[in-house]
DNA sequence: CGACCATTTGATATGGATCAAGCGATGTGG
DNA sequence: CCACATCGCTTGATCCATATCAAATGGTCG
C-alpha cells in the first residue's frame, strides 16, 4: 500500500512578522497569537518533521495541515487534520511524534514554543490552557480510535460530518486533502474511500459536486452510518 | 460482534486510609501518592463510567485497569490498559470520555481530584506534570492509532511486546486480561487474536504456557512484526 | 494539444469476520 | 468423588468487506 511522499518543499515566502487577521482568535489559546510570525506553505510542503526538536508551536490561519507518520514499508498513517483556528505542534516533550505537512496551500502563525512556556510558568491560566489544548488532542485521538473499528461507510459517514461541523460550512463540505490523505487518515485504500462516496452519491445521501466538494444530501443517513 | 457487558460489581471493601505501597510512586505523578484511598475491585467491575463526573483521578496498584467505551449496536473498543503503577482518569475536563473496569482483580489508590487541581494552580511543577500525563495518555493513543492500521499479526505482536515491555517481566508474560479484552482493544475478533496466538506458536514465535501466560521465544521475529 | 496527476471504475484475491462446534479448567450439588 | 453445568478459549468451515491489480476518465497546466 503506497502512498505519496511528503515533499520537503520550500514554504512560499519567509515568516512576515505581526499581521494576525483577527478572525483567527479563539478564546482557547487566543493569548498565543500576540507572539507570532506568519508563514505560507505549498501543497504537501513539510512543516515540521516527525523526531525533530519541537521549537515552535503553530496556528493554522488559511488552508489546511496534515499530521503524518510513515511506517518502515510505506504505510502512512495522517492522525489529524488541522483547520483555520486550530493549533498544533503542542507538546511538552521536546521532539514532535508526527510530522506536519499542508495538506492544502496554507498560512500558518508560527510561535516560539520557549517563549510560551516560559511564560506558562508564572501563567497558571496560560498553563491550565496548554493542559487543555493536549486534552483535546486526546480527545481527538480517541474519537479516531472509535473511528477506526467501524465499516468503511461508517468510517466515510463520520470524516464527512466532523468536516462539514468544523469547516463550520453546512450541507456542503470543501474538503481541502486528496483522496489518499482522506484514505490514509481513515485507514482505508483511495479506491474504498472512493467507491465509498460513489456509492453515497447512487443513494442520494450526498452529492459529489466536485471531487473535492460534497453536498450532504441526507445528513440524517450518514449520522445514521455514523452508529 | 457482541461483547461481554460490565457488571456493576460492588467493590471488594470499602476505601482504607492510607497504606500505600512504596513500590507503587513513580517519579511521574508521585507526589499525588499521599492524598489518596485505597480500594479493590474484582473483575469486571466497574471503577468509574463514561460520561459520569470525574470526581477521582486514580492510580493502579495491583491487577490490571481497561478503559472502554460501547458503540450504540454493541461493538466495544478498549482504549488501554493500565497496569500497576500506571494512573487514569486524569483530564481537565468534568467527565470521564472512557469507563474505566478492572480487567483483573484489582487494588486502585483513589484521589480527589479537586485537590489535586487545586494545587495546581499554585504549584507549577504539579501543573506540568498533570500536563505530561496527559501527553503521555495522547501519544499513546497514537501509538494504538498506528497499530490499528496494521495486520492481525501486527497487532498481536505489538500487544505483546508492548506488554512484556510494561510488564517490565522480560520473555514471560501473564497477561491480565481476557482474550476478549485483547480483541476489543486490537480491534479484532476473539477467535483472530487466539489463532493468531496458536499460529505464532507453531512457528516457535511464542508459547502459550497457559491461555493468560505468553512465553516470548523469537523477541526478533516479534519486533519483525512490528514493523 | 499533450503530459501529468487525481480520481473513478472494473475484476479478482484474500484476510479476517461470522457461524458453529469442541475442548479443558473450575466449581457445584448430589 | 463423580456427573454436570459453566466459562474462557480454541478450532473448523464458510462468507464477505475491503485490498489489490489494472485500466479508463477527467481536470489542470505548460
Amino acid at each position: 500500500m503506497l502512498t505519496q511522499t511528503a515533499v520537503r518543499a520550500a514554504p512560499l515566502k519567509e515568516p512576515t512578522r505581526g499581521h494576525v487577521p483577527p478572525t483567527a482568535a479563539r478564546s482557547i489559546g487566543g493569548t498565543l497569537d500576540m507572539m507570532g510570525a506568519q508563514m505560507s506553505f505549498c501543497r504537501n510542503a513539510e512543516i515540521s518533521g516527525e523526531g525533530e526538536p519541537a521549537d515552535y508551536i503553530y496556528r493554522v490561519v488559511s488552508g489546511a495541515v496534515r499530521t503524518s507518520k510513515v511506517l518502515a514499508d510505506g504505510r502512512r498513517q495522517v492522525g489529524g487534520f488541522y483547520l483555520p483556528g486550530d493549533l498544533f505542534g503542542l507538546e511538552p516533550g521536546d521532539e514532535h511524534t508526527f510530522s506536519a505537512e499542508a495538506s492544502a496551500e496554507s498560512k500558518v502563525l508560527v510561535i516560539k514554543r520557549t517563549a510560551v512556556l516560559a511564560r506558562a510558568e508564572r501563567d497558571s491560566e496560560l498553563a491550565r490552557e496548554l493542559w487543555t489544548l493536549t486534552a483535546q488532542e486526546l480527545r481527538r485521538s480517541q474519537d479516531h480510535l472509535m473511528l477506526l473499528i467501524k465499516s468503511a461507510h461508517e468510517r466515510v459517514a463520520g470524516f464527512l460530518l466532523e468536516m462539514a461541523e468544523r469547516l463550520a460550512d453546512n450541507s456542503a463540505v470543501e474538503l481541502p486533502m486528496s483522496r489518499q490523505d482522506i484514505a490514509d487518515h481513515l485507514g482505508l485504500t483511495i479506491e474504498t474511500v472512493s467507491r465509498t462516496l460513489t456509492h453515497m452519491e447512487n443513494l442520494a445521501t450526498i452529492e459529489v459536486a466536485a471531487s473535492r466538494r460534497i453536498v450532504l444530501r441526507n445528513r440524517a443517513a450518514l449520522t445514521r452510518l455514523n452508529a
